[in-house]
DNA sequence: TGTACATCAGTGAACGCGCGTTCACTGATGTAC
DNA sequence: TGTACATCAGTGAACGCGCGTTCACTGATGTAC
């Protein structure tokens, strides 16, 4: 049952898109590979032939995760203003459907904890993500670089804490993490 | 080899102190029943003399974790200004010890995604962890009652993030998230 | 272009391992008289 | 207070289960001539 190098090439995509998907909602330990590979709609079996272990995959489906992100939050039409960009960044980050879609959202926010835990490599790699949400979000901001690039890691320190704290509470302790940081996102 | 009420007793406490160490440092899927028995100097049978299952024990040591917590970001003698406390909890959630041993420190940074995962039970005792912290951050503030909650609850927010995303990223991003959250850290 | 053979993507059984939980057992503690 | 017996904290083997990973196998694809 040999497939073609495309079809190879399409299965691929199809892991990776369901890892990033599967350890955002479920965390690193909570999704299986066999979970992963059925989501992907292969078995558990041929895994091995896409990578080498569950931490490449990591790896891969982090970097997907973070280009998800940036394409979700970043700017609608080329010639947007980052102004308005960076708006748009702070309202969809702090709505009420990423608090409540964590396997379509921020892996910030998704997957922090478990990268703390995890190994240098995927802290290299979760690093690089955040410099490029932070590099989005300081567009569309005032001051020297790096005053932008300062304001833009409170910011996002706070939106991924309120999305963290908000998915781990009880519905009010939640409504009202959300709301207090949604009233002043855009201050500081 | 049956032991008296106080001996069980302080292995009850024992069990409890141990687990709300590990699971801060391993995440709760990370430390075993196993692994919590034998820092308590004890052996895994004798689990469930204490505890009904591993959850009856997350939330045990989750309110201990917390209790902690605010004893470590409490006032240090009890005349001390209000504003005084605020200024120290904040220069000490956001010190490089908190980040290195999360075993230690507050369990929003430290639990927050595996218990966002976890049953509404887990959910509620952590929102209610959350807002003993935030009613201890927000004595040292100004304004009303609703104003000083909510800036209270942006804070921790953000230092919560801050913490979470230099725990998983390399030392150069940790490093800067760490410094741009402490410089800005009492405005807001 | 056609043919013969090597390659390899995907399958599903199997591996060793650690998990949460259960259980029979031990012997000191607690209790009833 | 002393004695006989019931209780039960802690031990360590065992349970079924799901995990990451390996492997023999299949048969369509890729390649060499």
């Amino acid at each position: 049952m040999r497939l073609s190098r495309e079809e190879k090439e399409r299965s691929h995509e199809r892991i990776i898109s369901s890892a990033a998907k599967l350890f955002r909602r479920d965390g690193i330990e909570g999704a299986s590979v066999g979970d992963v590979m059925q989501d992907a709609g292969l078995t558990h079996g041929g895994f091995y032939k896409h990578f080498d272990t569950k931490e490449a995959l990591l790896i891969a489906a982090l970097d997907r995760a973070f280009e998800e992100t940036l394409a979700w939050l970043g700017p609608k039409q080329p010639d947007e203003e980052p102004a308005a960009t960076a708006g748009n960044f702070r309202k969809t980050y702090l709505s009420n459907e990423h608090v409540d879609a964590p396997s379509m959202g921020c892996p910030i926010a998704a997957l922090g904890i478990d990268i703390a835990r995890g190994t240098k490599q995927m802290k290299a790699r979760f690093g690089m993500g955040v410099r490029r949400v932070v590099s989005l979000l300081a567009r569309g901001s005032t001051g020297t670089q790096r005053m932008r690039e300062a304001r833009a890691l409170r910011q996002i320190a706070m939106m991924a804490g309120a999305v963290i704290i908000a998915r781990a509470s009880d519905p009010d302790t939640a409504r009202e993490v959300m709301a207090a940081c949604r009233d002043r996102s855009a201050s500081n």
